[in-house]
DNA sequence: GCCGTTTTCGGCCCGACTGTTTTCAGTCG
C-alpha cells in the first residue's frame, strides 16, 4: 500500500467511528493522520525503516502500528472489523452536502437504509421527512443535494480552471457599491494544485447589497445558504463559490479565516489560546470579553508576536513554528524570475513562432528565454531530428539578431528519454546546445525500478542540464510515473542536474511537497511554463506558487540567476 | 488517539447558517 491508499485507509476509519459516535478526538486522530500521510513528501515505509514514524505529526504508538500492519499485510484489521459491524456503503451518503455522520447512522438505525441509492428512494418516497428531527424542507435539500452530488464529475477543480473565474468575480465584485476591500482567499490563495470552491473576502460597509449583488449574477445556478454576513452558491461550471462581507475593521482576521488551511487555523487558534486570546474572523476576544478588531491580515500574526505568514505556507506544515522562531524563508516571488527555461515553438507542437514567443517573453520583462521544442522520437509532437536543430539555430540567431538587446535566446531541447533509458540524441548533439531538458513522456506506468533508473541513467549524462516534469504527471488525469524520489533526489544534487517545476497548471511537476523535499535534500529547482503559446508564459506565477508552497527561497531557483550565472553553472556541469 | 512554555492526564478552534425546534442539533468551512 502506498501513502495514499494507507490514508484513504485512516480517512475511512475516521468515518466510521463518526458514525458510530465516538468520542470526535478519536476521530480527529484519524482524520489528521490521514491528512499527515497525504502530505508526506517521502514514502512511509522509508520512514518506516529508518525507525521514525512517531516523528510523523499526528502519529502515535496506535496509529504506527497499524501503518505498520498496513505496510507488511497490505491490510488494516481495524478497518475491516468496523466495517463488519456498519455497512461501508454509509460512507458514500457523507459526500452529499448536508449529510453528515449523525444523519448518516439516523438513516441507517432508524429507517434500514444502507447505502446512497436507497436513501435517494427513501427521499423520493416522502420517507425521510417521517424521521425525528428531520422535515419536508429537509428532505427536499437531501434529495436536490444527490442530484447534484451524481451529475458532479468531480469535487475538486484545477487551480487554472478556477483561476479565471475567480479574478472575474473578483474584479466585477470590486465595484459594487460599499466596497472598500475585497481578496480572494482559501486554497487559491495559497495555490493549492485543486481547489473544492472559490472563498472571496470583502470589507464593506453594505454587506446586504454585496451579497444580494453577487447571488443575482448570470453564473449563479443556485444559492446554497445566505445570510447576514455570507452567501453560499454553485455556479452553472459547478464551482462552488463563498463571499464573506465583513466590516472594514474586521477584514483582516475575516481574510486571516478564510484564506486556511483549516489545519494552519486550528493551530493557530490554539496558540492564540494559549496567550488567553480567542481568535475568530472577527477578531480576537479577549478573557474579559474585551473584541481586538484587525483591519489588516498583518495586525492578526501581529497580536501574537508572529510576523505575517505567506498563504502560500499556511498548510501546518512547520511555518508556525518557523514564524515564532523568526526562521520563515524569504520565498521566491514571480518579479525574482529573469528568464524562461523551457518554450516551444512551432518547430515542434508549439502553437507560436519563436519571434512571437520571443517578443512575449520580453513584454514580460524576461531577460532570457530558451527555445526547447522535442527531440525526433517524439513523433506526436513533431519532434526534431539533428539536422533540424541546426536549421533552426539559424532562426533563432535571425530572431535574437532583429529583436535586439534586452532578451537574450538560447536553443535548448527537451529530449525524451527513451523507454530503454537512453536519451534521444547523442552526446555530440546534446553537447551542441545551449541547455538540455530530459523529459519523459512515454512508457509512463513501467514498475518503479525500470522507470527510476530511466531518469537516474539520464541524471548521471553530462550534457543535462535539467529534467523536466518529472513524474509526467496531468492532475486528475494522469497518474505520476512510479518513481524513487528519494534516489534521483539525492543523485540530482550529487550530479548538479536541475530539477523543474513546470508551472503549467495541467502539470505542476514536481508538486509542492515532492518540491520541498528535493530544496531540503539541496537540490537546485527550475521554474518553467513549458509554453507551448505565448499566453502560456503567464503561468509562471502557478510554479512560483508552487515554489512557495515549498518554502523555496530565490537563489534556489535558478531562472532568478542572471544569465552570465546561469551560464558559467550550465558550463561547470560538462567540465 | 495525540500531545506537552499548563501537562504523562486532561485537554483538544470558532462561528454562520439551516431547519427543526421552542432553545438546539447538525453541518460546514
Amino acid at each position: 500500500m502506498n501513502n495514499r491508499e494507507m490514508a484513504d485507509k485512516f480517512e475511512a476509519v475516521a468515518q466510521f467511528l463518526e458514525i458510530k459516535g465516538e468520542a470526535i478526538y478519536r476521530v480527529l486522530a484519524y482524520r489528521k493522520a490521514a491528512e499527515a500521510l497525504r502530505d508526506l513528501s517521502r514514502d512511509v515505509a522509508v520512514i518506516r525503516e529508518e525507525g521514525n514514524l512517531e516523528d510523523i505529526p499526528g502519529v502515535g504508538k496506535a496509529i504506527a502500528a497499524k501503518i505498520e500492519e498496513m505496510i507488511d499485510s497490505g491490510n488494516l484489521g481495524y478497518y475491516e472489523e468496523l466495517a463488519a459491524e456498519i455497512p461501508p456503503d454509509l460512507l458514500e451518503m457523507l459526500a452529499v452536502d448536508g449529510v453528515g455522520p449523525k444523519r448518516a447512522a439516523q438513516f441507517w438505525q432508524e429507517a434500514g437504509i444502507l447505502s446512497l441509492t436507497e436513501l435517494e428512494a427513501a427521499a423520493r418516497e416522502g420517507r425521510l421527512r417521517e424521521l425525528s428531527g428531520m422535515g419536508v424542507r429537509l428532505e427536499q435539500k437531501i434529495l436536490s443535494s444527490i442530484e447534484a452530488y451524481k451529475h458532479r464529475q468531480t469535487d475538486r477543480f484545477l487551480l487554472g480552471q478556477a483561476w479565471d473565474t475567480a479574478q472575474s468575480l473578483e474584479e466585477r465584485l470590486s465595484k459594487v457599491e460599499g466596497v472598500e476591500q475585497i481578496e480572494l482567499a482559501g486554497s487559491l490563495r495559497r495555490y493549492r494544485e485543486t481547489v473544492g470552491d472559490l472563498d472571496i473576502v470583502a470589507g464593506t460597509g453594505a454587506p446586504g447589497l454585496l451579497l444580494d449583488t453577487f447571488s443575482t449574477m448570470p453564473e449563479v445556478e443556485r444559492i446554497l445558504g445566505k445570510g447576514d454576513t455570507k452567501v453560499s452558491v454553485e455556479l452553472y461550471s459547478g464551482l462552488k463559490v463563498q463571499l464573506w462581507a465583513h466590516p472594514r475593521e474586521h477584514f483582516g482576521s475575516a481574510l486571516q479565516y478564510a484564506t486556511g488551511s483549516q489545519a494552519h487555523n486550528v493551530r493557530l487558534r490554539e496558540f492564540a489560546l494559549r496567550q488567553g486570546l480567542s481568535l475568530s474572523e472577527h477578531g480576537f476576544k479577549t478573557e474579559e470579553g474585551e473584541l481586538i478588531e484587525c483591519p489588516r491580515e498583518e495586525d492578526v500574526y501581529c497580536e501574537l508576536g508572529l510576523p505575517w505568514i505567506p498563504p502560500e505556507m499556511r498548510e501546518d506544515r512547520g511555518e508556525i513554528e518557523a514564524a515564532q522562531e523568526g526562521a520563515l524563508p524569504e520565498l521566491i516571488r514571480v518579479e525574482d524570475l529573469l528568464g524562461e527555461l523551457h518554450a516551444h515553438s512551432t518547430w515542434s507542437d508549439g502553437k507560436a513562432s519563436i519571434a512571437e514567443m520571443a517578443s512575449a517573453a520580453k513584454e514580460l520583462g524576461m531577460k532570457y528565454l530558451v527555445i526547447s521544442d522535442h527531440s525526433q522520437s517524439l513523433g506526436v509532437a513533431g519532434g526534431l531530428t539533428a539536422a533540424e536543430l541546426k536549421q533552426q539555430k539559424t532562426e533563432i540567431l535571425e530572431v535574437q539578431a532583429e529583436i535586439g538587446s534586452g532578451i537574450e535566446l538560447l536553443q535548448g531541447s527537451e529530449v525524451e528519454i527513451l523507454a530503454g533509458g537512453g536519451l534521444d540524441f547523442d552526446d555530440e548533439v546534446l553537447g551542441s546546445l545551449d541547455i538540455v531538458i530530459a523529459s519523459l513522456h512515454t512508457a509512463l506506468q513501467q514498475d518503479r525500478e525500470t522507470a527510476t533508473q530511466r531518469v537516474l541513467n539520464a541524471i548521471e549524462n553530462s550534457f543535462v542540464h535539467i529534467i523536466g516534469h518529472l513524474t509526467g504527471r496531468l492532475i486528475g488525469k494522469r497518474d505520476p510515473a512510479d518513481l524513487d524520489l528519494e534516489r534521483i533526489f539525492m543523485a540530482a544534487v550529487e550530479h548538479n542536474v536541475i530539477l523543474e517545476i513546470n508551472a503549467h497548471p495541467d502539470r505542476l511537476d514536481l508538486k509542492d511537497t515532492h518540491a520541498r523535499r528535493a530544496l531540503d535534500l539541496g537540490c537546485l529547482l527550475a521554474i518553467n511554463t513549458d509554453a507551448h503559446h505565448p499566453s502560456h508564459l503567464g503561468f509562471r506565477h502557478f510554479g512560483v506558487g508552487t515554489a512557495r508552497r515549498a518554502w523555496a527561497r530565490p537563489e534556489q531557483i535558478v531562472n532568478t540567476w542572471s544569465l552570465a550565472s546561469l551560464r558559467e553553472w550550465l558550463s561547470s556541469r560538462r567540465l
